[in-house]
DNA sequence: CGGGTTTGACCCGCGC
DNA sequence: GCGCGGGTCAAACCCG
């Protein structure tokens, strides 16, 4: 395990470059031109200037804030819900530490935050002066290393505090899902109920995933059910997200959060890149 | 049964 | 060297 995560963190940015420049890999969407019905004719060589220099540059605050300002939806509700979620993100406080995002957040009432991918819980700790432990999760994805924490702040039980790590923006939460069916797309099987159900007793922080990295597209037109069937299927996604997410230093001291982008799987898909997405909400359980 | 969580052990870096 | 704290591992456990 050690070995693959040492592995695939080498070479990543090449890699990524490849596929940036690739007009025809299905895992990119240039922000200014997805809405462009036949999208192998639409890239432009400054479109993908302005995506190798994002993936060579480390995120922003700015970023990440003009990121979540823009409102990609049509969907009258969410967009409510988004806006004044975004509000609150950026009211609260998004910080990069080192090449960590952290981010604070009210749980709201029984209003769950969840940022659309699937977490597994893989330790806990008990923190030294503080009644509450900190959770320690990753990317179910084996590919990715993505990793957060959440704790709860020792001075305001009811602010979250969510560290991200890794690829795939997590640090981002665009969106907060008020509702349990928020755009369940019928035809796509329903993610089975995770982590959150099973403990999000404090906070009851339940709910599908499905509409949040989406949004952080810089791009106009991309909407939910980019989820499309097959969830593991499609390893998709990337392009939800790739205009902020994949930033790793081109040294490297940040090695070992290229995961994401640089893993391939040989025999399978020859973009294996982001499919770390998965539509399986998660759910902050602090602890009990 | 398979996948996710619990939870104590283990590892490692750091300050004394 | 030692203790401490943060992070991770992994076996046991739980649950649908």
């Amino acid at each position: 395990m050690e070995e693959l995560m040492a592995a695939w963190s080498d070479g990543s940015e090449d890699e990524l470059v490849r596929e940036l420049l690739d007009n025809h890999s299905p895992f990119f969407v240039l922000p200014e031109k997805t809405t462009e019905p036949d999208k192998t004719s639409g890239l432009n060589e400054e479109a993908i200037n302005r995506l190798i220099s994002t993936v060579y540059s480390s995120p922003t605050i700015g970023d990440i804030e003009s990121a979540l300002s823009v409102t990609p939806r049509k969907n009258d509700q969410l967009q409510e819900l988004s806006q004044a979620s975004r509000i609150s993100i950026l009211e609260r406080g998004l910080n990069k530490v080192e090449h960590k995002y952290t981010l604070k957040i009210k749980s709201f009432g029984n209003v769950m935050a969840d940022d659309g991918y699937k977490w597994r819980k893989y330790g806990q700790k008990s923190i030294k002066n503080s009644p509450n432990p900190r959770s320690y999760y990753r990317c179910t994805n084996p590919r990715c290393s993505a990793k957060k924490q959440v704790e709860r702040s020792s001075e305001d039980p009811e602010t979250l505090i969510i560290t991200y790590e890794g690829l795939h923006l997590h640090y981002a939460y665009p969106y907060f899902s008020h509702d349990q069916n928020q755009y369940v797309d019928p035809a796509i099987k329903k993610p089975k109920k995770t982590i959150s159900e099973a403990q999000a007793d404090d906070f009851q922080q339940t709910q599908e995933a499905q509409e949040s990295p989406t949004n952080l597209t810089t791009g106009p037109a991309l909407s939910p059910p980019e989820y499309r069937e097959g969830i593991m299927g499609s390893q998709g996604l990337l392009e939800d997200v790739v205009p902020l997410m994949i930033r790793n230093p081109p040294n490297n001291t940040f090695s070992n959060s290229s995961s994401c982008s640089s893993y391939r799987s040989p025999p399978t898909s020859p973009s294996s890149l982001s499919w770390c997405t998965s539509y399986s909400a998660t759910c902050f359980d602090i602890g009990i």
